[in-house]
DNA sequence: TAAACACCCCCATGTTTATGGGATTGAATC
DNA sequence: GATTCAATCCCATAAACATGGGGGTGTTTA
């Protein structure tokens, strides 16, 4: 049996995933709510769901806000978010708020079903949409290196700034002189365009390197 | 008719999905190799696989190099991984090499077939366990803030610091005394136990603040 | 073969940081 | 009502950094 509860404002869909969910074997779904303010004080710890369906347009405090706060005190309840929103900032703020799935609101009511039942089995239902963009965030990532003005030695030198590493020391660990580490670096600041170690270091690990 | 093409070094597992599939209607698998080396010599821009399936545990050059120059010299070409892997290196990594889709290698022929096309309508296969990884992925990136040692002022300092601003101009910036600026920044240091600004732009930007 | 470029080294000068001291105020905690 | 703590300022010094010059050596390439 897998215990599910629901957070949604809109009646009419809330009790149709609700009445769904409890028409169908080894499905229970008694938890029901309009808001987080709502759900908040009749989660137990005696009693939990171990799905919560969760729509991110709320009244009161956002779906995303209400992840954060479930998932702090029930780590173990699986957060799926029901939502109409598909852009990537929603997505990603909903995942590092501890969703594990998402779907839109087009989704049908079976595939609610499977996808719940996914969950519990280790995986993380998506709509083919919303895994796109996941997925695209990655590939954003890796187009790289190919446009990277910095030559190998360069490259070696960023790295010792990026850990922190004093001129110094990063003649010791290229086994350079620490004149030669000077003569890279005024050749990087003079190829990123900057002004200072510290935007070479953000540059290089926001990717831009 | 999707067009597919196939890179597998197992002769028994390419033939089995390229037969399954030239047996589907509205599928024609006629690209079939062993190697990237082998593969890329026969892709020609006018006539091109919509969707390329990947091994990534390849006779010479690896799927993931390979998928990289493939989706360098093609970007229309949606690749989907087909491996054993499922550790989270791969994973990423495939993805950033410009994967649209992951499944393992004991996916079903049935689940391949329509993984290709959630491909081709826009939607990015993968394999429960791999989606769970993707997600898990976010999650690790939000979870923080609670045991920031930072006071509010100081988490502003470290902002100045990581877009790269003189002492001087985070004063400014903050309208405070360049003198209050190096006093938190001396108490930046010793709460983060780091002894420059590079190491707290590293931390910051890793998410470690 | 000359230009272009990566890589190596040295010097000088001024600026910015790192780190140690110290002082005062106000808000919050106890 | 004392203590704690964030926040504000000041001073001093040594180290690290930014920036400008000046040399060289190789390799690649037009």
């Amino acid at each position: 049996m897998i215990f599910v509860g629901i957070v949604e404002d809109d009646d009419q869909i809330r009790k149709s995933i609700q009445d769904f969910l409890n028409r169908q074997n080894g499905f229970q779904c008694n938890w029901s709510f309009n808001s987080i303010e709502s759900l908040l004080p009749n989660l137990k710890a005696e009693v939990l769901p171990q799905v919560l369906i969760m729509d991110l347009g709320l009244p009161g405090m956002s779906g995303i806000d209400g992840m954060k706060i479930i998932k702090e005190r029930y780590p173990q309840i699986d957060l799926v978010v029901f939502s109409v929103y598909n852009d990537p900032q929603k997505i990603f703020d909903s995942l590092c708020a501890g969703a594990t799935g998402y779907l839109l609101k087009n989704t049908p009511l079976e595939e609610i079903k499977s996808g719940i039942e996914l969950l519990v089995s280790g995986g993380s239902p998506m709509s083919p949409q919303i895994a796109r963009k996941v997925v695209e965030f990655f590939a954003s990532r890796g187009k790289r290196e190919i446009t990277s003005p910095l030559s190998a030695k360069e490259k070696e030198i960023v790295v010792g700034l990026v850990d922190g590493l004093s001129y110094k020391l990063i003649a010791d660990r290229l086994t350079i002189s620490i004149e030669t580490v000077r003569f890279h670096i005024k050749s990087i600041y003079r190829k990123l365009h900057v002004h200072g170690k510290a935007e070479v270091i953000s540059k290089s690990l926001r990717g831009e390197i």
